[in-house]
DNA sequence: ATTAGCACTTAACCACTGAGAGTGCTAAAT
DNA sequence: ATTTAGCACTCTCAGTGGTTAAGTGCTAAT
């Protein structure tokens, strides 16, 4: 990282704070005024124009202030986060009371929860169940549904429900399926979504066990039943951005509904960070989707022990107020958290 | 309804037909040249001055042409409706394929459906599972789940599966679970949650029956199992609508997404009309609901018999071209009541 | 090294203008 | 009695120029 000496930090810091409060480009004579270094404004510029050449602060045209690049803003927020500025502040628990009361329900759980953040922040909220990946098989239930239908209801370790209904082409009674689940339950349970899927393969591909009609059956009905499981995504609070300045421009505007709507890419993106542990924070142009580069992401994992079980974050405008939104993502992933385990 | 001549209903449905494929005022030259009326434009502009005076048109300001108020938009549907103009069409079957497969599970086939309209159309795609109210329960099944917690899972006659999770306070064996489950399943299928949801407080009233532990501890589950379920609300297309002509004012968009963010009004209204036969159109003011009183909407509802199974449907600004949109609601509404008919 | 002073740049605002589109009205034509 | 041509009028829109205010960069003095 550019060493940058202690003054130069201080002004870059200044002009940042200053541009997240006031969304004007800030001038050498506001930094002098509103922050008392005790230097002139000329002084000032000479600092800021340091700052531009080195990538942190830029102008948007030439009369006018600075204001911050990604690179301005990443600085800055490294900063907040070795200080843990963020931490110095009160829990939110009162308003999480609402959320403790859906802990069995998960998915209503976490759609709630964006709801929440975004109107704590005044950003997108957003949420995800964890990826099938590392999802792990608690219980198999299999109950026949109509004529050759049946349901099979997927518990997992994380706490979600999922239930898909699979046609079998042939009627089955429900012995059968009790003792499909149980065969399945034995192999299966305690083994992750991905695992389980390529245990099917290989098993199906041997060809004494698909002698066993009643084995070949269950296997059957485990591929159709964890094929094409995905994390839920939700997303909460367009209307809460729309209010913010940042907003204006009816592009930024489609390009933030194009990345919401299109889920997948959030998805494959809050998978690889529900890996890390503590908030993560992803800057505009760090961003590697095209349609986010305009955008901020800070998120962090709720995990079990080592296993992810749920990401929740926020969505905003580079501009955003980071130490904020650091705050309302690390209390909520720890109370999430928090009430998770306690279940 | 206001008659009018036919010449004069003639002029109404071009300027409207006009500012529907393009979204400028419509002014009496337009109209005479390219619907050879064989009248000069000033006879337009006096027809226009009396459909303006009876409030189907108005200018924007005085030297512009004319636009359609919601009550012109509304005469011009009547007549599409009456010659049901959008049946003369190609079914749009070969584009619904990708649905049928997802025929077994409800809601991914609604959320599927909300993005295959938008689309489809370039406005938004809505689609609701029936409401509660009339949702009948087919079956009921309870699995032991964790410590005090159960979960139940309701089935339904519209192909719905929800499942809830329950804490008792107090353990129960899975066999428990059965009788209790056999008990309501005895009791309450066949009924819509509504009716169970009263039944359950009668029953809970009376004192004998209380006094069954197993009874009431089955009162107790259903209570917990019925509340609180909604119909789900799915819309997609919000990027596409932000690409329309209609959608350049800032505070257009924000009404919008508040009243989409806001499921539960729309929820209210769809729940209505999912009540009434064939396709249903309200146009802007005639919106109950303020924040969608400058878009319009067009639903069907999916009927198994006279129970509705769901409504799917459209919104969009009142510039719509109604004729597609009803076209595109009315052939997805008979493919997912045709679909869902024969699971 | 810092700062005061000053010339310079630019966006934002405003008033003004002319062109263009479309109207309503009146008087002529059918 | 309708329809139409003609014309004056109205209003928006895009472009122009001038002014203001904010903020800069540079230079020379501190």
């Amino acid at each position: 990282m550019t060493m940058l000496d202690e003054r130069t930090k201080k002004i870059l810091y200044a002009v940042v704070e200053n541009y997240i409060n006031f969304p004007d480009p800030v001038g050498s004579r506001t930094v002098a005024k509103s922050y008392s270094f005790g230097l002139s404004p000329a002084t000032i510029r000479n600092v800021m124009a340091d700052l531009e050449e080195m990538g942190f602060l830029l102008q948007p045209h030439t009369s006018a202030g600075r204001v911050p690049t990604d690179m301005g803003y990443r600085f800055y927020v490294e900063s907040l986060v070795a200080e843990s500025a963020f931490l110095h502040k009160e829990p939110l628990r009162e308003l999480y009371k609402r959320l403790a009361t859906l802990r069995d329900n998960i998915d209503i759980l976490f759609s709630e929860t964006t709801k929440t953040i975004s109107t704590l922040s005044h950003y997108l909220g957003i949420a995800m169940s964890p990826k099938p990946e590392v999802t792990t098989l608690k219980k198999i239930e299999l109950l026949k549904y109509k004529d050759d239908k049946i349901a099979a209801i997927l518990f997992t370790d994380e706490g979600m429900i999922k239930n898909k209904v699979i046609s079998l082409g042939a009627e089955v009674t429900q012995k059968d399926l009790n003792r499909i689940a149980g065969y399945l339950n034995s192999e299966f349970s305690g083994h992750t979504f991905d695992e389980i899927r390529q245990k099917v393969v290989q098993e199906m591909s041997k060809e004494k066990i698909m002698c066993d009609r009643l084995i070949s059956r269950a296997l059957k009905i485990c591929q159709e039943a964890f094929y094409f499981l995905y994390g839920d995504l939700f997303v909460s609070g367009l209307s809460e951005v729309l209010d913010l300045p940042d907003f204006t421009d009816l592009n930024k505007i489609k390009e933030l509904s194009r990345a919401i709507e299109d889920k997948h890419t959030i998805i494959k993106l809050l998978d690889k960070l529900s890996e890390l542990d503590g908030v993560q924070i992803i800057i505009g142009s760090e961003n590697s989707m095209d349609e986010m580069k305009k955008f901020s992401i800070v998120v962090s994992a709720c995990k079990e022990g080592d296993r992810p079980i749920g990401v929740v974050g926020i969505i905003g405008p580079t501009r955003m107020n980071y130490s904020k939104a650091i705050y309302i993502v690390d209390n909520t992933a720890r109370f999430i958290t928090r009430i998770l385990a306690e279940r």
